[in-house]
DNA sequence: CCAACTTTCTCCACTGAGTGGACAAAGAAG
DNA sequence: CTTCTTTGTCCACTCAGTGGAGAAAGTTGG
């Protein structure tokens, strides 16, 4: 099949392709109901998005009372590709036009092989996805990358957990690879646009998603836009100072947030603990798996573990500390906490709501949620085909 | 004489309003070249204009080498009143359209006082400037209060050091008083107005201007809008802890930066200091003006008080402790210091420096400037023209 | 089954924003 | 004085967008 290559000729054709995105099928009534346009009007822009073929006919629709309208929708044969690369793993998902997930694969991966290794990865399952029938091509994709990205080009800049990804051109390679437009994010920023299209999000204009996984970061969305910052570092609050003269950070610096929580501080501690005899419950899982994870963490502390418990706490302590500082800053509408350790769940987030609550001045706290997000491993690939269809659906 | 009510009647006269406000008389030639419209329709919207009253004739230009152009300009008897209320302070100033400053009282004031006796003494400045011949009236006003406020209403929310002040119509008020237009905002908002009109910020669309008065608060601005938060408070950052288990805060909290640093908290460290004999620059001048102020610290450390000097460090390393987090998340192109204590100068700035550059990482601090405001006292009043202005000169 | 009402869609004359070319006015350069 | 440049004005033309008339296709109630 041949790839769509139209794009709306105005912002009123972008409008109405956003609005049949988030809202399905819809009549040419009911758009009219939602857009500033005279019914005449909207029927030229919808009968010249009929013919780009961006838009199709879709049956008539029941009757309101009146007439049966007739239905149009966006072309169900439009595909994207959404790509969330993590530190150690890789989700790559395949949407509609209406993004949503026609299939979905993950695999772990490990970023430090470096961008040609990691998208020959990434291409082979993108290329499975389309073998299995669910799409014949792509029409766009997006891809989330665990580091700053230097947003208008697509490119990694100077990201510490990527050597080797330093200015690969992301966006033109894969452009390339695919025969598709391509957008480059950073991998909070997609979390935070999915979370915002299908998650907790969907009615806030400006709200924060603090992700943590191996790593941790935040999304910032202001105005309902991703905030990126002047070199797109924005959100880069791993290297905040959470315990003054605490751990050691592979930054150099002395108790930033990443060296007490994350997903790789968490299994270093409970390692620790393990070995130490502090937690019999943690060394019968280390030795069972030869490793522990955020995962194992949970469950010892789901079984009554006081050790991980306290781990669980004191790191939400960290984390709070730290958003207290942001919502002061930032007031927010709504904070939400997404990434690996969410299987955390209510211990986790607790602790948090406890230090941000206690932290922060009334008036920024007082109508706060802060919460955990809906969309789980989905919210990085969604976050990926609504940036790309963001592009996609805007005027050429 | 009858004041201007005139808007523009669109976005393109708006535009036209805003370039001869920032860039002073000028022809249509000149206009068009800025702005992307035909001669023939930018003549129509400056003939509009010239009907308004909103904009005059200028007489004729210099030669480009062809004939003589007509310069337009906005109206020579426009005037605006800028009110920046602080904790002890107020500064109020009449300017032309293009903000230029033609009058500027300043007096003490204590906030405390309350709205109604706040407003009686901000009117007697207004009609001080009046009656010595500045202006017959004003066209529109801009307001700055210092604490949080609910910016479409005009009404400041839960101000902690404004008790009284929790939803008092301030906007309905002055308006009514003034008898034009009013806007109201926060202090710290307008001084980043302020800087990004006329001072250190005017090419920069995302930067912080963090002012350090009686108490500590910044400014926010995101692509060239300052930023307010879902309630108001954005830019509160005098609560984030910046010394853990520091000292008591009025707000319940301990080592909150603002109990640590800022104008309040410097004099009372340099007075505990003179009264301990930590310090006999610092004694001799509490015994010669009964009080100490930011002021007297400065004039100690250039004399060499070693006392005075680690005050001034110490301070600047907890501004910069706080100020290095804000970096890292906000990824800002500018940082302005501001505020009554940058008369503390350099000494002050070097410590800020030190610590943001040791802790923030490369990315976000590689190219990042942190620099005192250009404007000092006058930031705040030419941001509340600033500020009314924008809101007159946009599509009514 | 028919009459009356509602909703949807199409057609069309009309308005008003905006363009771009022709031309006049005013000056500079040789 | 001629030629070239710049500025300003005029005017015919294009095109986006409106709103009303009316046809098409339903529902509802007698």
């Amino acid at each position: 099949m041949r790839r769509m290559t139209a794009r709306p000729a105005n912002a009123h054709q972008a409008r109405l392709l956003q609005l049949l995105r988030d809202g399905g099928p819809n009549s040419r009534a009911q758009l009219g109901d939602q857009v500033d346009l005279s019914r005449s009007k909207l029927a030229v822009e919808v009968d010249r998005l009929l013919e780009t073929g961006l838009v199709v006919a879709d049956g008539l629709a029941a009757s309101r009372g009146g007439r049966r309208s007739h239905n149009v929708r966006l072309n169900p044969e439009l595909r994207f590709l959404g790509v969330d690369i993590g530190a150690t793993s890789v989700d790559v998902a395949v949407t509609n036009a209406e993004l949503e997930i026609l299939g979905h694969i993950n695999q772990p991966l490990d970023v430090r092989d470096g961008p040609v290794a990691v998208f020959e990865q990434v291409l082979a399952m993108a290329a499975k996805l389309r073998a299995s029938g669910l799409a014949e091509g792509f029409d766009g994709a997006g891809i989330g990358v665990p580091g700053p990205v230097r947003f208008p080009e697509g490119v990694p800049v100077a990201p510490p957990i990527m050597p080797g990804w330093d200015g690969f051109p992301v966006r033109e390679a894969l452009s390339q690879e695919l025969g598709c437009p391509v957008m480059v994010d950073n991998d909070v920023n997609l979390m935070a646009l999915g979370e915002q299209h299908a998650g907790v999000a969907r009615t806030q204009h400006d709200f924060l998603v603090v992700k943590i996984g191996t790593g941790i970061g935040c999304g910032i969305v202001v105005g309902g836009d991703v905030y990126r910052g002047t070199t797109g570092s924005a959100g880069d609050i791993g290297h905040i100072q959470a315990v003054p003269d605490g751990r050691q950070c592979a930054c150099g610096n002395r108790g930033c947030l990443e060296a007490h929580f994350s997903g790789a501080a968490l299994a270093r501690d409970a390692t620790e603990a393990a070995e130490q005899g502090a937690s019999a419950e943690l060394a019968n899982r280390l030795e069972a798996n030869g490793v522990l994870n955020a995962a194992d963490v949970a469950a010892a502390a789901a079984a009554g573990d006081a050790t991980a418990l306290d781990l669980i706490r004191e790191g939400g302590r960290s984390t709070g500390q730290v958003i207290a500082g942001l919502v002061s800053f930032f007031n927010p509408g709504l904070v939400v906490i997404g990434g690996g350790v969410t299987g955390l769940g209510h211990n986790l987030l607790a602790a948090i709501r406890t230090q941000v609550y206690r932290q922060s001045l009334p008036l920024a706290t007082g109508n706060l949620p802060i919460v955990l997000g809906e969309l789980g491993p989905t919210a990085g690939v969604i976050g990926a085909a609504r940036l790309i269809s963001d592009h996609l659906f805007s005027p050429a």
